[in-house]
DNA sequence: ACCAGCTCCTGCTTGC
DNA sequence: TGCAAGCAGGAGCTGG
């Protein structure tokens, strides 16, 4: 479900709630999710002080005592929620759906963190501090979007070398990471570009401004506290409102919200994948 | 090596 | 109303 800006989000309500605990005891009810959990996973959880939460691509990354990583992929339906403790007015956030509960921690002022997940799509996983950088799901990332490592000219040379549609390439956590399906529909529509365009044939004019439609477009849906679709909802229970700011995710068959474009919002099938775009103004 | 398509799982929406 | 098909925001794997 979440993609870059709804993980961020995410993130940024579970700090408050959880850093600076100790997991009191961890109660795991099913032995995977996608994959099987380390079979050490509980023991290594309970007892060890929260000491930050990070984020990769769309990976959480808590910090355990510097010693431990313990990683979580929220895949398409995961979602954290947490009640009690001082942070008891978010009482209702644990969302009433306890046969999909995989995984609670109950910390030691009384707050409950609860792991929901009901297409089991999610992932977690511990990892030994310090070797993050050498895990099978994180080595493969390509540069944060949002960080230092994403420029222009890595862009380009990266587009340059393939034959793919635009819109696949973007999906590819390789190239850049963390953008998902609406993200990218969005950024394209920006950038001006048709999501079946061949990446090599993208021009140098046009690598710039999709890298600043990312970029823009990221940090818009997180200031908007990531969207809400179907289910997603922030760690404290809260609704994101970015989905109020699409202008071509789920709108086929609208008019295209682009000022004198006049076009109308078409849906198209890329690598199993819809595809939203307008026609008239993104070639 | 690259790339499109398939697949995992469940729940919600759509159409007959 | 009931039921089946279709669809979903991820991403590793397979086979062309």
């Amino acid at each position: 479900m979440p993609e870059l800006p709804e993980v961020e989000t995410v993130r940024q309500g579970l700090v408050p709630a959880i850093v600076g605990k100790i997991i009191k005891q961890a109660i795991i009810r099913r032995p995977d999710l996608r994959w099987p959990f380390p079979p050490d996973m509980q023991k290594r959880l309970e007892g060890r002080r929260v000491e930050q939460i990070d984020r990769r691509s769309k990976y959480l990354l808590f910090r355990l005592d510097s010693q431990d990583v313990w990683l979580v992929h929220l895949g398409m339906s995961g979602r954290f929620s947490f009640q009690g403790g001082t942070l008891g007015q978010f009482a209702h956030a644990t969302g009433g759906d306890p046969k999909h509960d995989h995984v609670t921690l109950l910390m030691d002022d009384g707050v409950v963190l609860n792991f929901n997940d009901p297409r089991r799509f999610g992932a977690m996983d511990i990892i030994e501090a310090g070797q993050e950088s050498d895990h099978k799901l994180l080595c493969v990332l390509g540069p944060e979007p949002l960080g230092n490592g994403f420029n222009p000219e890595l862009l380009a040379q990266s587009l340059a070398m393939r034959g793919s549609a635009i819109k696949s390439a973007l999906l590819d956590q390789k190239l850049v990471a963390g953008l998902g399906n609406i993200y990218v529909c969005e950024a394209l529509h920006r950038a001006y570009i048709a999501p079946n365009r061949r990446c090599n044939e993208i021009r140098g004019s046009e690598v710039l401004a999709l890298y600043h439609a990312i970029i823009e477009v990221l940090k818009e849906a997180i200031a908007a506290g990531g969207s809400s679709l179907r289910d997603y909802r922030q760690a404290d229970g809260r609704l994101g409102y970015f989905q109020h700011g699409f202008q071509v995710y789920g709108r086929s068959g609208q008019m295209c919200l682009r000022q004198d474009c006049g076009g109308v919002i078409t849906k198209i099938i890329q690598s199993n994948r819809s595809s939203f775009y307008c026609a008239t103004c993104q070639t």
